[in-house]
DNA sequence: TCGATTTGACCCAG
DNA sequence: CTGGGTCAAATCGA
């Protein structure tokens, strides 16, 4: 049985490869044309067709390692460099500048279209991530806080502001941006299996009030995995389709993926989490 | 000791 | 000019 799923795996992967390449074949003439007529449409479609290659490839991949990667099925055009603010200086560009002292806060704004916008009732979604700042908010009862993947050193660009929402409830309007390459959910597979960080953190962010935001939610990792429903951040109905899974762990969100994998042989590969996607 | 967090400073887009 | 996003020194804590 776990034969049979692991061997789907592969063979989806090598098709995923093949279709890849094919596509990237297909770029190259679309491109001599593209130089003469001038259009560009076609082109994009293959840059987000080969964008969807690579998602999936991703997630395949930390799949196959027996750790799912719920990198969310993005639009980008590409994710080598999607993120041009990280492309262009911040991440990539560390190094300061020799004349000025002081580079911080040095960056290009982020294109809002790149990201992906979530509202959940935990703040956790199977990743790493470190927090690199916290900034009030003009009109906003709580400060927004800021996240980078834990292995940004290893490459991964991904990005989350977090900002709890002003209802009273204990929900968390999520801002992704840009993909996780690496594999970082294996790194702490137990986390929060108790909810003990995570509990912490909720409750200081709900008796903090207006100033602070908990002292340690930077390290969110947990044994249960977000399966990549986020929603696009430009969609034009942020909330009117947002789908409301159960809450039950390793059960509620399999179906998809049952559908790609050898039915519920996948099971036991994955387990997700109860991310919650709620109307605002 | 080293990785994570805090927080004021800094820079850029609007 | 201002608000938002990021940097990085200082601090914390395991």
């Amino acid at each position: 049985m776990e034969e049979t799923a692991s061997s789907n795996k592969k063979i989806l992967i090598e098709e995923l490869i093949k279709g890849r390449d094919s596509t990237k074949k297909l770029q190259n003439l679309l491109r001599q044309k593209i130089d003469d007529d001038g259009s560009v449409s076609a082109d994009d479609l293959v840059m987000k067709i080969l964008g969807s290659f690579s998602d999936s490839l991703s997630v395949l991949s930390a799949c196959a390692s027996g750790v799912l990667c719920p990198i969310p099925v993005s639009k980008y055009v590409s994710s080598a460099c999607s993120d041009d603010r990280t492309c262009d200086s911040g991440e990539s560009e560390k190094k300061p500048a020799p004349v000025v002292k002081d580079r911080r806060g040095c960056y290009k704004r982020r294109k809002t279209e790149d990201s992906r916008v979530k509202v959940v009732d935990t703040i956790e979604d199977g990743y790493a991530w470190r927090k690199y700042g916290q900034k009030e908010i003009l009109n906003a009862k709580f400060p927004r806080c800021y996240f980078r993947c834990t292995h940004k050193n290893e490459g991964c660009k991904a990005l989350k502001q977090v900002q709890q929402l002003e209802d009273g409830s204990q929900m968390f309007h999520i801002t992704y941006f840009g993909h996780h390459t690496c594999q970082n959910l294996h790194k702490n597979p137990h986390m929060f299996s108790d909810s003990g960080a995570l509990s912490c953190f909720l409750l200081d962010f709900k008796n903090s009030n207006t100033n602070h935001l908990p002292s340690s939610p930077s390290t969110i990792t947990n044994a249960h995995i977000t399966p990549s429903l986020e929603q696009e951040g430009d969609s034009n109905n942020a909330q009117s389709d947002e789908h409301i899974p159960s809450n039950n762990y390793g059960q509620s969100s399999n179906a998809s993926w049952n559908d790609i994998f050898d039915n519920d042989s996948s099971i036991d590969d994955f387990k997700f989490d109860e991310s919650v996607y709620l109307q605002v």
